[in-house]
RNA sequence: GCGAGGAUGGCGGAGUUGGCAGACGCGCCAGACUUAGGAUCUGGUGGGGCAACCUGUGCGGGUUCGAGUCCCGCUCCUCGCACCA
C-alpha cells in the first residue's frame, strides 16, 4: 500500500478539477439553484486562519449542495480598495495597484491549494474599473433619487488614517481600522440617506428568520427606533422662539422642571447673547465639544443659560440649561428634564439643586417594594421612579394609569398644537466620502456657475489616475490633471470631487455583481440576478454584523427601488463563524500567536487542515488552534486511507447499479448461486430491482447484495453504515460539521472492528464513508474513490441516502432504572411488547426489589424502563 | 444600565419531544507488534471507594417516576450598544 501522499494527491485533483471546469456555474433554470457565498477578503498579502475557516465552511456547504445536483453558484473575489494598499505603497515604494494585484495572485494560489470549489470565471476585484465604474453609476442613481447628498456636518475624523469615518466605523470612540481615538471635524461631505430606509431595514428583519438573533438584535439596537413625542417649549422672553424637545415619556411632562440643550444646539448662541455669564457659558460649550474616547462614564456637567421657557401644559416657567449629557445628534438636541422619573435628570438635579416634582407614584402594593418612599408631607426620592404607576400633580390626568396617560396627554397636546407624535432613530446617515486615494472616485463635479453637477453616465468611469504620488497622505486633491475638468452642464472650467468612496460601498453589492460579473452594459443583469439572488447562505465573521451587513441590506433595497433587482434582502441565511484563537487570544501579529496556513498545508495538506478546523468546534463558536488537534485529523485521514486500501483488492471490482453486474459467458446456473433472491436474470444480466442495493462483481462467480448481510456482525455493520448516513445528513443540514466528522470517525472505527469478509457490506460501508467525507476532505476522497475502483469524479455522485429498513437492529438494549437510577440493562428483541420488557426487567432486578412495593412502572419503548418502588 | 449568548472530565467538544451524561477527538495509562517507536493495532480513562455503592453538567430552589435539558431566583464569563431622553 502506498503511503498517503497528500501533496501529490491534492495537486492531482486540483489540476483535474480545474481542467474539467468542475466548479463552473450552470445557469440552467430547470435545476434548482443554490448561491453559497463567503465574505470576500481584503487582499492583504496572505490568507490567515480566519479566512481558511470561513472558506472551508462555505466549501463544505457548496460541495454538499453540488452532490444534490443543484446548480451551485460559489464565487470568490477581492475587496481590493482600502488604506493598507496606500500604506504599503508608501513604506515599500510600490503602487497600490501593483501591490494589490500581486497580493491577489498569491492569495488566489493559496485558496486554490485549499481545494475550494470556486467558479473562478466569476472572480472580481473591486479596484478594477469594470467594477468601480458601477459603483459610480450607482452613486449617480442614488444622487438622482435624493439618496446621496452633500452636507456640512461634524463628522468623525481619524488623524492617523487622515480621513473621515462613518458612525458605524467608530468603535468605542476609536477608528475601526487602526484604533486611534476618533475626533470630530466640521466638513462638507457626501452622505447616503440610509435613514430613509430605517423602517424598512427594521421591519424586514421578519424576512431574516435564519439570521442569528445576535446580529438582528445588534442591528435593531443600532437603528434604535423609538416612538415618542415632540413638544414645543416657547421662550418666556419671546413666544415666537420655540425649542423642540423629543421625549418618549410624555406622561411625565407635568414633572418637567427644566430643559436641557446639547452644547452644539443651534439656538445656544442666540439664547446667551445677552446673558450675564456669556463668556463662562461659551467656555463650557467649547469644553463639551472635546470628545473623550473613554469607556468610563462621563460626569454630568451643565450650566444655566439664564433663559426660561414655558411648559406648554401648565404654563410654568422653567430654566434652560446646557449640559454635556444631552446629545446634539439625537432627537432635537434638546430634552425636557423630569428628575423625579429619569435617573439621568435625577442625578443632574441633585448635583445642581434643581427642583423635582413627582407626577407618577406606584400603586400602594408596589410602594413598599419599590425604592419610592412617600410620607404624608414630604416625599424623598432615593432614585428616579421609572416604573409604572398612577398620575398625580398632572392636572386633568391625575389618577390615570401612566401608560394610558402617555397616550392621552399626547393626543391632548396634538389637539392643542403644542406637541405631536414622533418616531426617532439612533441611526445616522452613512458618511461615504473618504479623503483617500485608493478608492472609487466620487463622480461629481463642482462648477462655479452650475454648482454640483454629476458626471454623465457615458463618461464613466471616472478613472483613478495611476501614476500619482501619494506619499505623505496625498490624495486626488493633489493632482491638477485629475481635478481640473469641464462642467458637464455649461462646459466651463470646473473641478472634480477628489474624495473617494468608503470601501464599504464596494462590498455592498458585489454579491449581486457575481451573478453577471462580465456584463459591461449594466451593474447587474436583472434576469440572472433574479435567478441567483438572494444569497442562500452567507458566511462570515460577526464583526460585520452592523457595518457590511446593514449597508448591503440598504443597497439591495435601493437597487430594488431603482428596478435593478427584484429582491428586498440580499442574504436569506447567515452563518457567523467564530474567531480562530490561539493561547486564549485571537490570532494576530501583534500578539505573535499567528499560525500561517501555508506552513500547516505544507506539513499536513489541505484536507487535514480542513478536517481539523471543522472538527474542533462548531462553526459559530470560537476555535482554539491546537497542533495536537491537527495531528489527530492527520491520523484520522491516514486511518481512512489504510482501511480503504486494506479492503480495496476484494471490493474494487464491485459496482453499484444493476447493469454493471453483467453475466459473461458463464453459465446462468452458476450465477444463480446468489445469496439474494431479489436478483433476477434478465438478458444475461443480473439485475437487482433496487439499483441502490445491487453490488456486483464483474465476471465473478458471485453476485452479492448488502441487503442480505451474511452474519449478525455484517448486519450490524450495515445498520451502522445507514445510521451514519442518517446522522451525517441530519447534522450537515444544520451545519454541525464537527458531529458529522465524529460520525464518520465512528464508522471508521466500526469498519476496523469488523473482522469478517462480507464484501458487499464492506463495500457499502467504505463507499458511503468516502461519499460522506468528500465535502470535508475532497482530495483524499476523490483519490480513494478511485482506489475503490471508480473512474468517475466523486463530484458526479449523489449524496448518499439511507434505507430506513437497513437501520433495523435485531435487538435493543433497555435501561432499567429503579426510582430514576440506572440499575441494570437488558437486551430484548426489537419490537418486544411492553409486557415482555416489564416482565423481563422485573425478573432481572427482583433481588433489589425485595421487601419493596412496586408502585408504578414507566416504560419508554425501545429505551428505558423505570420502576418506582418503595416500602 | 440595556440587549444577546454562554458555563458539561485534564483539554476541544457530544448529548433529539425531559429518558444510559461525557459521543468523537486530544492528552494520559496499559497491552500487542517491533532492533526501535514520537508509527500502527487493541483495551482503559469524570471524581471518590478494594468493593457493593456513592457522587457528578456554574450556584440555590421548584416541577417530574425521571432534569445538562423545563420553571423561578442568583453568580460569573464573553460579545454588542451605551447619558439615545
Amino acid at each position: 500500500m502506498d503511503k498517503y501522499n497528500f501533496s501529490e494527491i491534492e495537486n492531482k485533483w486540483q489540476t483535474r478539477w480545474d481542467r474539467d471546469k468542475r466548479f463552473e456555474t450552470t445557469t440552467s433554470t430547470d435545476k434548482p439553484k443554490y448561491y453559497c457565498l463567503e465574505m470576500f477578503p481584503y487582499p492583504s498579502g496572505r490568507i490567515h486562519m480566519g479566512h481558511v475557516r470561513n472558506y472551508t465552511i462555505g466549501d463544505v456547504i457548496a460541495r454538499y449542495k453540488m452532490m444534490h445536483g443543484v446548480s451551485v453558484l460559489h464565487p470568490m473575489g477581492w475587496d481590493a480598495f482600502g488604506l493598507p494598499a496606500e500604506n504599503a505603497a508608501i513604506s515599500k515604494n510600490v503602487h497600490p495597484d501593483e501591490w494589490t494585484k500581486s497580493n491577489i495572485i498569491y492569495m488566489k494560489s493559496q485558496l486554490k491549494r485549499m481545494g475550494f470549489s470556486y467558479d473562478w470565471d466569476r472572480e472580481l476585484a473591486t479596484c478594477n474599473e469594470d467594477y468601480y465604474k458601477w459603483n459610480q453609476w450607482l452613486f449617480l442613481k442614488f444622487y438622482e433619487k435624493g439618496l446621496a447628498y452633500k452636507q456640512e456636518a461634524d463628522v468623525n475624523w481619524c488623524d492617523k488614517c487622515q480621513t473621515v469615518l462613518a458612525n458605524e466605523q467608530v468603535d468605542g470612540g476609536c477608528c475601526w481600522r487602526c484604533g486611534t481615538p476618533a475626533g470630530t471635524k466640521k466638513l462638507s461631505q457626501w452622505f447616503f440617506r440610509i435613514t430613509a430606509y430605517a423602517d424598512r431595514l427594521l421591519n424586514d428583519h421578519s424576512l431574516l428568520g435564519n439570521w442569528p438573533d445576535k446580529v438582528l438584535s445588534m442591528q435593531k439596537n443600532w437603528i434604535g427606533r423609538s416612538y415618542g413625542c415632540e413638544i414645543d417649549f416657547r421662550l418666556a422672553s419671546d413666544e415666537n422662539k420655540i425649542i423642540k424637545v423629543f421625549t418618549t415619556r410624555a406622561d411625565t411632562i407635568f414633572g418637567a422642571t427644566y430643559i436641557v440643550l446639547a452644547p452644539q444646539h443651534s439656538i445656544v448662541d442666540e439664547l446667551i447673547k445677552d446673558a450675564e455669564k456669556k463668556e463662562q457659558i461659551r467656555q463650557f460649550v467649547e469644553q463639551c465639544k472635546v470628545r473623550v474616547a473613554l469607556d468610563e462614564e462621563v460626569e454630568k456637567k451643565g450650566i444655566f443659560t439664564g433663559a426660561f421657557v414655558v411648559n406648554p401644559v401648565n404654563g410654568e416657567h422653567v430654566p434652560v440649561w446646557i449640559a454635556n449629557y444631552c446629545l446634539a445628534e439625537y432627537g432635537t438636541g434638546a430634552i425636557m428634564a423630569v428628575p423625579a422619573h429619569d435617573q439621568r435628570d435625577f442625578e443632574f438635579s441633585k448635583k445642581y439643586g434643581l427642583p423635582m416634582r413627582v407626577v407618577i407614584q406606584p400603586e400602594l402594593e408596589q410602594a413598599q417594594s419599590s425604592n419610592y418612599q412617600l410620607s404624608t408631607i414630604n416625599y424623598q426620592l432615593l432614585n428616579a421612579y421609572e416604573e409604572q404607576g398612577i398620575m398625580l400633580n398632572s392636572g386633568a390626568f391625575d389618577g390615570m394609569d401612566n401608560v394610558e396617560a402617555k397616550e392621552a396627554i399626547t393626543e391632548w397636546m396634538e389637539k392643542q398644537g403644542i406637541g405631536r407624535k414622533k418616531v426617532n432613530y439612533r441611526l445616522r446617515d452613512w458618511l461615504v466620502s473618504r479623503q483617500r486615494y485608493w478608492g472609487t472616485p466620487i463622480p461629481m463635479i463642482y462648477c462655479e456657475s452650475c454648482g454640483i453637477v454629476p458626471v454623465k453616465e457615458d463618461e464613466l468611469p471616472v478613472r483613478l489616475p495611476k501614476g500619482l504620488d501619494i506619499s505623505g497622505g496625498k490624495n486626488l486633491a493633489s493632482s491638477p490633471e485629475f481635478t481640473n475638468t469641464k462642467c458637464p452642464a455649461c462646459g466651463g472650467d470646473a473641478r472634480r470631487e477628489t474624495d473617494t468612496m468608503d470601501t464599504f460601498v464596494d462590498s455592498s453589492w458585489y454579491f449581486a455583481r457575481y451573478t453577471s460579473p462580465h456584463d459591461d452594459s449594466q451593474p447587474v443583469d436583472i434576469n440572472l440576478a433574479d435567478h441567483f439572488l438572494p444569497v442562500d447562505q452567507y458566511i462570515g465573521g460577526i464583526e460585520h454584523a452592523i457595518l457590511h451587513l446593514l449597508y448591503s441590506r440598504f443597497f439591495i433595497k435601493v437597487m430594488a427601488d431603482i428596478g435593478l433587482i427584484n429582491h428586498q434582502e440580499p442574504f436569506a441565511n447567515l452563518l457567523t463563524q467564530g474567531m480562530v484563537i490561539k493561547d486564549g487570544a485571537k490570532m494576530s501579529k501583534s500578539k505573535g500567536n499567528v499560525v500561517d496556513p501555508d506552513d500547516i498545508v505544507n506539513k499536513y495538506g489541505a484536507d487535514t487542515v480542513r478536517i481539523f478546523i471543522l472538527f474542533a468546534a462548531p462553526p459559530e463558536k470560537d476555535l482554539e488552534w491546537s497542533e495536537q488537534g491537527v495531528e489527530g485529523a492527520w491520523r484520522f485521514l491516514n486511518r481512512v486511507w489504510r482501511i480503504v486500501h486494506q479492503h480495496a483488492p476484494r471490493i474494487r471490482d464491485m459496482r453499484v447499479g444493476a447493469d454493471l453486474c453483467v453475466c459473461p459467458d458463464k453459465q446462468l446456473a452458476e450465477f444463480l448461486q446468489i445469496r439474494n433472491s431479489q436478483f433476477e436474470i434478465r438478458d444475461s444480466r443480473c439485475v437487482c430491482p433496487d439499483k441502490q442495493l445491487a453490488v456486483g462483481r464483474v465476471g465473478a462467480d458471485l453476485c452479492v447484495c448488502p441487503d442480505k448481510p451474511s452474519t449478525p456482525a455484517a448486519r450490524a455493520l450495515r445498520s451502522f453504515t445507514h445510521r451514519t448516513i442518517k446522522k451525517a445528513t441530519d447534522d450537515i443540514e444544520v451545519f454541525h460539521f464537527n458531529t458529522v466528522i465524529a460520525a464518520c470517525m465512528e464508522l471508521v472505527n466500526e469498519i476496523y472492528q469488523y473482522n469478517e469478509n462480507d464484501s458487499a457490506v464492506l463495500h457499502e460501508a467504505l463507499r458511503n464513508l468516502i461519499l460522506l467525507l468528500s465535502p470535508f476532505a475532497p482530495h483524499i476522497c476523490e483519490e480513494l474513490w478511485q482506489v475503490l475502483g471508480n473512474s468517475t469524479s466523486i463530484l458526479d455522485e449523489p449524496w448518499p441516502t439511507y434505507l430506513p429498513e437497513a437501520l433495523h437492529e435485531d435487538s435493543v438494549v433497555i435501561v432499567i432504572q429503579i426510582n430514576g437510577k440506572v440499575r441494570d440493562k437488558i437486551s430484548v428483541p426489537t419490537g418486544s411488547t411492553e409486557d415482555v420488557v416489564k416482565a423481563e426487567a422485573l425478573k432481572v432486578v427482583s433481588d433489589r426489589l425485595l421487601g419493596q412495593e412496586v408502585r408504578k412502572v414507566i416504560i419508554v419503548p425501545g429505551k428505558l424502563i423505570n420502576i418506582v418502588a418503595g416500602i
